[in-house]
DNA sequence: AAATGTGAAAATATTCACAGCA
DNA sequence: TGCTGTGAATATTTTCACATTT
């Protein structure tokens, strides 16, 4: 198997290249170069081949890799060969939106579960899920086989509620609400927040529009 | 002013420390040190002073920093004093649950208009806000101040309309299509992907059962 | 002829460790 | 004493460049 000290940034590139593989397989080509992986993704090629020589030798030297091959290689490595069970807590406007975001099943995360603190949202359906008590969080999770909990509560409440689910044996966390996130090691945490991208962003129109006058 | 080479991953750490700054200062607290600072963010004391350091010296030796003043440099280095202008492409589900995502507005992002291709959408009201019709795009963005561009459209559509928000003098994208943009060089593109988040935690969820086996 | 895989080199980023100041 | 600001030291990440293979 892989060594055991891969760069975290090269993990987090490898979703990208699945990606990529995934449409250049369904436009029907059959081989690909890094320069061409490089091209359609703005990075260089010798940083595709570094990136993907962690996991093996999936090229041919001369020739470039098989679509189909490293699209394969790829799923196995990411573990997309089998389907994710998510459970969602906090089902206001962004929860609601998370649980009809289609985006998810095209790529085998499934929504099992789906939960919320306020009385008169508990019951209701949101897609095909009805929306359970939080008040039983811990109770409903030991009949359910959960992989990932995703996180859209208030902000107020999200460390609370990741410690809930850390607790029950959850193992990874999708956190959509805007605060950072103290995990215990071995708890993987990702981050879903588009207000400190635009706060970067405006970093830069700032700065360029200063250097402009 | 700051020097022109700081790099971007300490960019990208200001929005966080500011919003822990915000929070700090509703607490009541008046000074802190970046010890607590790194304790509540999960970083090192040395990266929170050494970041800092490039933009001035708001620190007091012994004592630490104070929080109205460091919010208040943060707030401007960042050009969070005054408010920016979001023009959102693509009013599905997806661009919906934006335009009613109340996160934006708290930190001074005003959606003033919203644009989608499906007439069936165009005339119709989301919050506030009127579709209108993406062929008039070029057209009514001549009449607006738009500072920032959010696309939510299908993937198929992402990168013509990114080229055409970007014609139209845009020079920042938050993007939502599940899509590697290719920009031109002084256009800052941000990307929001849950799935490729997702997508890297399976890599680590499926490293560690095999571990346990 | 073309493109991989990879050590070595270069560039970036983080952490250390301590002088200096409140 | 306590904590900042910062050069120097480490560590990490990216890029180079080329031997190797098809």
């Amino acid at each position: 198997m892989a060594p055991l000290d891969i760069p975290e940034v090269v993990i987090d590139r490898l979703p990208v290249y699945y990606r990529l593989l995934s449409r250049i397989r369904a436009e029907g080509e059959t081989v690909v170069s890094s320069h061409e992986l490089g091209e359609a993704l703005g990075v260089t090629p010798a940083q595709i081949r570094k990136d993907l020589s962690y996991f093996g030798r999936f090229g041919k030297q001369g020739r470039g890799y098989s679509v189909d091959r490293l699209h394969e290689e790829l799923r196995l490595i990411l573990g997309l060969h089998r389907s994710w069970n998510l459970v969602l807590v906090g089902m206001g406007r962004l929860g609601q939106a998370i649980a009809s975001y289609r985006g998810f099943d095209a790529e085998g995360m499934q929504i099992v579960a789906a939960f919320d603190a306020d009385s008169t949202i508990v019951g209701t359906n949101v897609g095909r899920i009805v929306v359970r008590d939080s008040a039983q969080l811990e109770r409903d999770l030991k009949d359910l086989t959960v992989d990932i909990g995703v996180v859209a509560v208030p902000a107020e409440h999200a460390q609370e509620v990741i410690e809930r689910l850390v607790k029950a044996g959850i193992k990874a966390i999708l956190n959509y609400a805007p605060v950072a996130i103290q995990a215990p090691p071995g708890v993987e945490i990702r981050q879903v927040d588009p207000v400190l991208q635009l706060q970067s962003m405006t970093y830069h129109l700032t700065r360029n529009a200063r250097a402009r006058t």
